[in-house]
DNA sequence: GCAAGGTC
C-alpha cells in the first residue's frame, strides 16, 4: 500500500485535519522530537486505497542567518553585510529535531499533501519542508505527480474535505517573496543595530541599554510613540471662555453654548452680556431623531488585542499567551486571524446555543432565525474568533476566564441587533444666543445588552416641552478654561496605527511592541500607555534628522510592495532583492557618515564614557586608573588609551587585591554573583583578547590556562564538574571561611571545610586550632576533597562524592548515571589543559 | 548581543 505524507503548520492543525478526513478513526503516536504528533488512517487517493500519515511542523522549519565571521557581532564592518557577507539558511529550533524528524516521517512515503496555513509565509514553509523530505520520498512513477497542496480557509469538515478534494500545488513565487523578505530584513537589521550599538555604547556610560537595535517594524513603532510624546512636549496650553447658562421650568437645566468657545476673555464676556439683557430663554425647537448604534463586526486578532489591553489591562504578548492556550484547549477558534467576515457555512446558531447556559442568546435570535452580522472583510486566513464550547470561570482560571468572556460576549453582539436610541434635542435663544440641551433614550439595547460597557448611559429626562415655551434665566455665565495636551499613546491606539500602517502581522505585532519595551526604548505607564525613554526619543530624533524614511512607517510598506510583485511573479527575486538592498546600503553609509547629527541629541541626554563611572582598577597600558561604568553592558573604560573593556555580566565587579595579570599588567577584577554564590577573578585584557589558543573571548581566570599563574584553572581546578559535561570545578580562593568550589561553566558550586582556617588546593589547610572538626587535636589535614575519608562529612554537594571515580568503581552507580564522568579526564577535550588534567587523571585514578 | 516571521 502506498502512502500519503502530509504535513501541517502546527500539532493542533494536524490532529484536528486528521480527525475530520479519517473521521475520527486514525491512530496518534509521538514524533521523535516529543513536539510533533503522526496521525495515521487508510483511506483513498487518486483512486487507490492509501495509508495516510498526518503530521506537522512547528512554524518555519528554518531561519536564515550569517555564516562564519559574519555571525559574529562585533567581527566586520557592518558594511559587509549588505553584500559579501554570506547567509545560511540553519534550523529554525535546533532543540526541536524538525528536519530529522520530517525526514524519518518521509522514508517510502509515496505522495506529500502540503496543508501549511495559506498565505506568504505557509507556502514558504512548504518549500522548507519539501527540501528535507523529497531526499527520503520514493520516486515518483513515471510522471506521477508527488506533491499537493491543500488550499482551504477554515478548519470546518466541509472546507478541510473540499480542500481535499481540489488539490493544487505550491505557490513558489509566494515562498520566494517571503526568501526576499528575510535576506533584507536580515541584513538591514543587523547592519544597523550593530553600528549604533557599537558607536553609542563605546560613547556614553549611562546609555541604559545592551543593545541599541533597529529593525524595519519596531522602529517606526516607536517612531508612533514618539511622535506622540513631541505632541505633548510642544502642546502649548490655551485659555478659552465658554458661557454657561442655567435654566429652570419645573427643574433646573445646564445649557450648552452653541458658540462652543472663545479665544478672548473680552469676547466672551461681551457675548455674557449680551445674554443677560433677557430673563427669559425662548425654546426655538425640539426634536427627536432615532439613532442608531452599530454591533460590531467580527473579530479579529487586532481588535482583540486592543480590547484586551484598554478594557482587560492585559498586554498584547500575554493576551495571545492566554488565546493561544484556550485555543489549544478547544475554547477558541485559531486566535491569529485578519478576517472580520464569517464564512457562508458558519454554523451561526450553534455557536450561539452553545452559550445558553452562560449567557441569553434569546435576544439575539429573531423569529425567522439569527440576526444577520454584519459584512466584515475576508483576508482568506482564518474564521474570526469565536467561542467553540461553553466553559465556566473556575476551569479558565481569570485571565483566560475574563479573554474568553469578552470573545464570547462580542460574538454574541455580532449577531445580535443595533443599539437604537432617541436623541432628543431641544434649542434656546437667550437674547441673540443659542443655546442648546439634548439627552439620550434608549429604544433598544440591542447587542449592548451584551456589552454593557457600550451602552447608553441612563440620563435624567429632559423637560417635556415645545416650541415657543419660555424658562426662567437662573444664571449666565463666563467659565475660563484651558485646552488640553494630548496623552501618551495608549497600548491600543498604537496596534491601530500599525495595522494601518501594515507594520508587523497579527501576531508579530505583540512582540515589536514587547521588543521597544525590553530595549528600554518606551515604559509602560498605568492605563498601558507607552512613554517614550530618553534613549528612545533621541534615536528616533535622530533619525529624522539623518534620514526620516527610517523611521517613517512608510518604509516597511514600501518593501512590501516590491516583495508583492515577487509573489505575484510580475518580479524577478534577485533583481527586488538587490535594488532593494542597494537603496539600503546607500542609506546605511549615508547614516554612518551623518551619525554625529545623531550624537549631538545624545551628548544632551547622556554623559561621555569618560565622565562616567569610578575609578576601580589601573590599566595593563599606561598604568592609570580605569573608570568602572556599572550601566549595562557593565564595562571598565581607560579615558587615557580611550579604551573600553567588556567584563561578564549580571554580578557585582570589585577590584582583586591589587593583584595583577602576569601577561599584560592589567589590574584583577573579581566578579562576584552574591554571598553565597561564585566568584572568580578576570583580567579585562584577557577577557576580550584570549591570551591562548584554547581560550576564547569571554574567559575569566578560572578558565584560564596559563600554567603558573597563581589565579589560574591550572592552579586552582580541582576535578571535573558534577553536573556539565565540560566544566571544571575551580577553588574559590576568595571564599572564605565559608569554602568553596565552582564550575567554571555551570552554576553548580560545591561548598566544603566551612570553618577551615586556610585551604589551598593540593598542598595543605589548617582548622583553627581551638574548633577543629578532626581528630586527635589534629589542625592540618591533605587530601582528596572527594575520597579521603576524614573530609568526607566536610564536603556539602552529595553529587560530588557519588561521581568521583573512586565511588563509582563501587558500583553504587554504575551504569544508572547519565553517562557523564565515565570518560577520562583531559581525553578528547582540548579546552582543558593537559597537564594540569593528566595531573588529575593519574592523582584519581 | 543583531531582523521579522512562523509557532511551542
Amino acid at each position: 500500500m502506498r502512502t500519503v505524507l502530509m504535513v501541517a503548520e502546527k500539532p493542533s492543525l494536524a490532529q484536528s485535519i486528521a480527525k475530520i478526513l479519517s473521521k475520527g478513526s486514525c491512530s496518534t503516536r509521538k514524533g521523535l522530537n516529543g513536539a510533533c504528533s503522526v496521525h495515521e488512517y487508510t483511506g483513498s487517493f487518486v483512486g487507490q486505497n492509501v495509508r495516510f500519515k498526518m503530521t506537522s511542523v512547528c512554524g518555519h522549519v528554518m531561519s536564515l542567518d550569517f555564516i562564519g565571521k559574519y555571525f559574529v557581532f562585533n567581527k566586520v564592518d557592518p558594511a559587509e553585510l549588505f553584500s559579501k557577507a554570506p547567509t545560511e539558511k540553519k534550523e529554525a529550533n535546533p532543540k526541536l529535531n524538525m528536519v530529522k524528524f520530517l525526514q524519518v516521517e518521509a522514508k517510502g512515503c509515496d505522495y506529500v499533501v502540503l496543508w501549511l496555513d495559506c498565505d506568504k509565509e505557509g507556502e514558504n514553509i512548504c518549500f522548507e519542508v519539501l527540501d528535507a523530505i523529497q531526499p527520503m520520498m520514493n520516486k515518483s512513477y513515471g510522471n506521477e505527480r508527488t506533491i499537493y497542496r491543500a488550499k482551504f480557509s477554515s478548519i470546518t469538515d466541509t472546507d478541510i474535505c473540499n480542500a481535499m478534494n481540489q488539490l493544487g500545488e505550491p505557490n513558489k513565487n509566494e515562498a520566494l517573496s517571503v526568501d526576499a523578505r528575510q535576506e533584507l530584513d536580515l541584513r538591514i537589521g543587523c547592519a544597523f543595530t550593530r553600528f549604533q550599538t557599537k558607536y553609542f555604547q563605546g560613547k556614553y556610560g549611562n546609555l541604559d541599554s545592551s543593545l541599541i537595535s533597529f529593525g524595519p517594524c519596531q522602529t517606526p513603532t516607536l517612531g508612533f510613540c514618539v511622535e506622540r510624546h513631541d505632541k505633548i512636549q510642544s502642546f502649548k496650553a490655551e485659555a478659552y471662555w465658554v458661557v454657561q447658562a442655567k435654566v429652570s421650568k419645573d427643574s433646573p437645566l445646564t445649557l450648552d453654548w452653541d458658540r462652543v468657545r472663545v479665544f478672548d476673555r473680552d469676547v466672551g464676556q461681551m457675548f455674557v452680556n449680551m445674554a443677560k439683557t433677557a430673563k427669559e430663554a425662548k425654546v426655538d425647537s425640539v426634536t427627536k431623531k432615532e439613532k442608531a448604534k452599530q454591533r460590531p463586526l467580527a473579530l479579529n486578532t487586532v481588535e482583540m488585542l486592543r480590547v484586551a489591553s484598554s478594557a482587560l489591562g492585559m498586554g498584547p504578548q500575554h493576551t495571545m499567551q492566554i488565546a493561544e492556550r484556550l485555543y489549544t484547549q478547544g475554547y477558541i477558534s485559531y486566535p491569529r486571524t485578519e478576517t472580520t467576515h464569517y464564512p457562508e457555512n458558519f454554523d451561526l446558531k450553534g455557536t450561539l446555543k452553545q452559550q445558553a447556559n452562560t449567557f441569553n442568546p434569546d435576544k439575539a435570535l429573531k423569529k425567522d432565525g439569527i440576526n444577520r452580522p454584519r459584512k466584515g472583510a475576508d483576508a482568506g486566513d482564518h474564521p474570526p474568533i469565536t467561542p467553540m464550547r461553553a466553559a465556566s470561570e473556575s476551569e479558565l482560571g481569570s485571565d483566560g476566564w475574563r479573554l474568553y468572556d469578552y470573545i464570547t460576549r462580542h460574538f454574541i453582539a455580532t449577531v445580535s441587533p443595533d443599539c437604537k436610541y432617541l436623541q432628543t434635542t431641544i434649542s434656546f435663544s437667550i437674547a441673540t444666543e443659542g443655546f442648546t440641551c439634548s439627552g439620550k433614550t434608549l429604544i433598544s439595547a440591542g447587542y449592548t445588552e451584551v456589552m454593557p460597557w457600550q451602552g447608553i448611559p441612563q440620563e435624567e429626562a429632559l423637560p417635556v416641552c415645545e416650541r415657543g415655551d419660555t424658562f426662567t434665566v437662573d444664571e449666565i455665565k463666563l467659565l475660563e478654561k484651558q485646552t488640553n495636551p494630548p496623552d501618551y499613546l495608549t497600548e491600543s491606539e498604537l496596534i491601530t496605527l500599525m495595522e494601518k500602517h501594515g507594520i508587523g502581522t497579527d501576531a508579530s505585532i505583540p512582540v515589536h511592541i514587547n521588543n521597544i519595551c525590553q530595549r528600554n526604548y518606551v515604559t509602560v505607564e498605568s492605563g498601558r500607555k507607552l512613554k517614550p525613554t530618553n534613549l528612545g526619543i533621541v534615536l528616533v530624533h535622530g533619525y529624522y534628522k539623518i534620514d526620516a524614511d527610517l523611521v517613517l512607517p512608510t518604509i516597511r510598506s514600501a518593501v512590501e510592495k516590491q516583495l508583492t510583485l515577487i509573489a505575484l511573479g510580475k518580479a524577478n527575486f534577485q533583481q527586488v532583492l538587490q535594488h532593494t538592498l542597494d537603496i539600503f546600503k546607500r542609506k546605511f553609509h549615508y547614516f554612518v557618515d551623518s551619525i554625529a547629527g545623531m550624537d549631538e541629541l545624545m551628548e544632551v541626554s547622556f554623559s561621555p564614557i569618560a565622565d562616567t563611572g569610578k575609578p576601580l582598577s589601573r590599566c595593563g597600558k599606561c598604568h592609570r586608573f580605569m573608570k568602572y561604568i556599572q550601566a549595562k553592558p557593565s564595562r571598565l573604560h581607560c579615558s587615557h588609551c580611550d579604551e573600553t573593556y567588556s567584563l561578564p555580566q549580571n554580578g557585582a565587579i570589585k577590584l582583586y587585591k591589587e593583584l595583577k595579570c602576569p601577561l599584560d599588567e592589567f589590574e584583577l577584577v573579581l566578579w562576584t554573583s552574591g554571598s553565597r554564590g561564585k566568584s572568580y577573578p578576570v583580567c579585562p585584557y584577557c577577557f576580550s583578547n584570549p591570551p591562548f589558543r584554547d581560550m576564547k573571548k569571554g574567559m575569566g581566570c578560572n578558565e584560564c590556562t596559563h600554567p603558573s599563574c597563581q589565579h589560574s584553572l591550572n592552579s586552582l581546578g580541582i576535578g571535573q564538574c558534577v553536573e556539565c559535561e565540560t566544566g571544571v570545578l575551580v577553588f574559590d580562593p576568595t571564599s572564605g571561611p565559608k569554602w568553596r568550589m565552582a564550575c567554571n561553566k555551570c552554576n553548580v558550586v560545591v561548598h566544603f571545610f566551612e570553618q577551615a582556617h586556610k585551604v589551598q588546593v593540593s598542598q595543605d589547610m589548617d582548622f583553627n586550632k581551638t574548633r577543629s572538626p578532626l581528630t586527635d587535636g589534629e589542625t592540618q589535614h591533605t587530601g582528596c576533597a572527594f575520597c579521603d575519608p576524614v573530609f568526607q562529612d566536610l564536603v556539602e554537594l552529595k553529587y560530588a562524592t557519588m561521581r568521583h571515580p573512586m565511588h563509582r568503581a563501587g558500583g553504587a552507580r554504575r551504569g544508572r548515571g547519565r553517562g557523564r564522568g565515565r570518560r577520562p579526564m583531559g581525553k578528547g577535550n582540548p579546552k582543558k589543559p593537559k597537564d594540569k588534567m593528566a595531573a588529575l587523571a593519574a592523582y584519581f585514578v
